[in-house]
RNA sequence: GGUGCCAUAGCUCAGUUGGUAGAGCAAAGGACUGAAAAUCCUUGUGUCACUGGUUCGAUUCCCGUUGGCACCA
C-alpha cells in the first residue's frame, strides 16, 4: 500500500502551476489544495487568476473562493484547515495522494513545516497598540519591546513597523516575550512531502506575467475591482491588481499607468517568491514542459 | 550633394568652464513564523558612437568617419 503523499507544486506567479497540478492530480486521482492567500476569496477570481470553473470541474479544488473579503484568514489557519482535511483526501484517493498547488510562500511552509503557536490578537489589544503608535509614535513600541522582549529587538528590523507592532501585540496578548514563542521548530508531518518548484528563465517568466495581466484586463479586471472598491480598506484587497485599480478609480493614476504598475508589481512579487524558495533545499526545480507531469509521477512512484 | 543639430546606463535624458559621470523609469540582490500578492532593507548597471590631433590628462576642445534628425538643393 502506498504511503500518504502530499505533492506540492509551487513557484513564482504566472509560471503555469495550475495546469501542471491539474494534470498530475487527474492522473493520480488526487484532489487539489490551493495554497494561495488571495484565490481563497470568492469575490476576486479574475484579479487572482483563480482556476476557472472548467478547471475545477476536472479536479476537485479546495480553498478556492471559500471566504469573503471581510473574513479573517491566515497562514496558521490554513495550516490547521489543511491538516484537518488531508486525511480525508488521502482516504478518497486510490493512490493516497493529494496535490497542493500555490505560490503563497507562507501558506506552503505552514503546511510543510508548521508555524509556531501564537495567540490570536483580540480587538482590544490591537486597538491598544494602534493607539500607542498614534499617540507616541513607533519609538514607544520599541521602548515597550525593550522592556518586554529585548531578545527580539536584537534581531528585529526596526524599519519594519508592521513587524514591530505585531511583536508587541503578541507580548501584550500572551504576557510572554514574542521571541519565547517563536521556536521556529520544523514540525514533523505524518505524510510524505514531494515539493516541486516550477520556474522559467526570467525573461520568459516576465513575458508570461505581462501577457497574463493583459488577459486579466480583457477578462474584466476593472469591473471586478469596481465591484469591490467599497471594501478597498480590507487587507484582503491590499494586493497587486487591486491597489493599482483603486488608484485609478481615485484619480491618482491613469488607466494605462495602473496596468503597467500591475505588471511591474507582479514581476516584483514573482522575484520575491523565487528568492523565498531559493533557500529551501527541499524543492526540486523543474522547467515547465509537457513531460513535467511524467517526471512528478515518477518521483511519486520512486 | 550642401548646411545645421544630435550620438552618454536596458529606455528617456542631465552633466562635466578639460581631472573617466547621475537622475527618473526599467532592473538586480536580500529579509521574512498568525494581515505574507502583506511589510521591510540594500544596489547603479557605462570603451560617455568610432579614428586621429591638441594636452600632464579628452567623455568634454579640434579634424575626420559612421549613424540619426531637420532644413536647403
Amino acid at each position: 500500500m502506498n504511503q500518504d503523499t502530499l505533492i506540492v507544486i509551487t513557484g513564482p506567479t504566472g509560471v503555469g502551476k495550475t495546469a501542471t497540478a491539474i494534470e498530475v492530480a487527474r492522473r493520480l486521482g488526487a484532489e487539489i489544495i490551493s495554497a494561495d492567500s488571495r484565490q481563497i476569496f470568492r469575490e476576486i477570481p479574475i484579479g487572482t487568476a483563480a482556476p476557472t470553473d472548467d478547471e475545477m470541474r476536472q479536479v476537485p479544488h479546495h480553498f478556492v473562493g471559500i471566504k469573503g473579503l471581510a473574513d479573517y484568514y491566515s497562514a496558521a489557519q490554513f495550516e490547521q484547515d489543511v491538516l484537518e482535511l488531508l486525511p480525508r483526501l488521502f482516504e478518497r484517493s486510490p493512490q493516497r495522494c493529494a496535490v497542493m498547488c500555490g505560490g503563497s510562500m507562507m501558506y506552503v511552509d505552514a503546511v510543510c513545516r508548521g508555524i509556531d503557536e501564537m495567540p490570536t490578537i483580540t480587538a482590544e489589544v490591537r486597538e491598544r497598540v494602534k493607539r500607542l503608535v498614534a499617540e507616541c509614535g513607533i519609538e514607544a513600541v520599541v521602548a515597550q519591546l525593550e522592556l518586554l522582549d529585548p531578545e527580539y529587538l536584537k534581531i528585529a528590523d526596526r524599519c519594519n513597523h508592521k513587524r514591530l507592532i505585531h511583536a508587541l501585540e503578541i507580548c501584550y496578548q500572551s504576557r510572554k516575550a514574542y521571541s519565547e514563542l517563536r521556536t521556529r521548530r520544523v514540525k514533523a508531518r505524518p505524510f510524505r512531502i514531494i515539493k516541486i518548484g516550477l520556474n522559467l528563465p526570467r525573461e520568459e517568466l516576465f513575458d508570461r506575467i505581462n501577457r497574463r495581466v493583459d488577459a486579466m484586463v480583457a477578462a474584466g479586471l476593472e469591473h471586478e475591482a469596481r465591484r469591490v472598491y467599497p471594501l478597498r480598506h480590507l487587507n484582503s484587497l491590499n494586493t497587486v491588481g487591486f491597489k493599482e485599480m483603486f488608484a485609478y478609480f481615485d484619480g491618482t493614476m491613469d488607466f494605462a499607468t495602473a496596468v503597467e504598475r500591475i505588471k511591474k508589481n507582479t514581476r516584483v512579487y514573482a522575484k520575491k517568491q523565487i528568492c523565498w524558495y531559493a533557500k529551501d533545499a527541499s524543492v526540486t526545480w523543474l522547467a515547465p514542459s509537457p513531460d513535467v507531469p511524467d517526471r512528478i509521477i515518477e518521483m511519486f512512484n520512486a
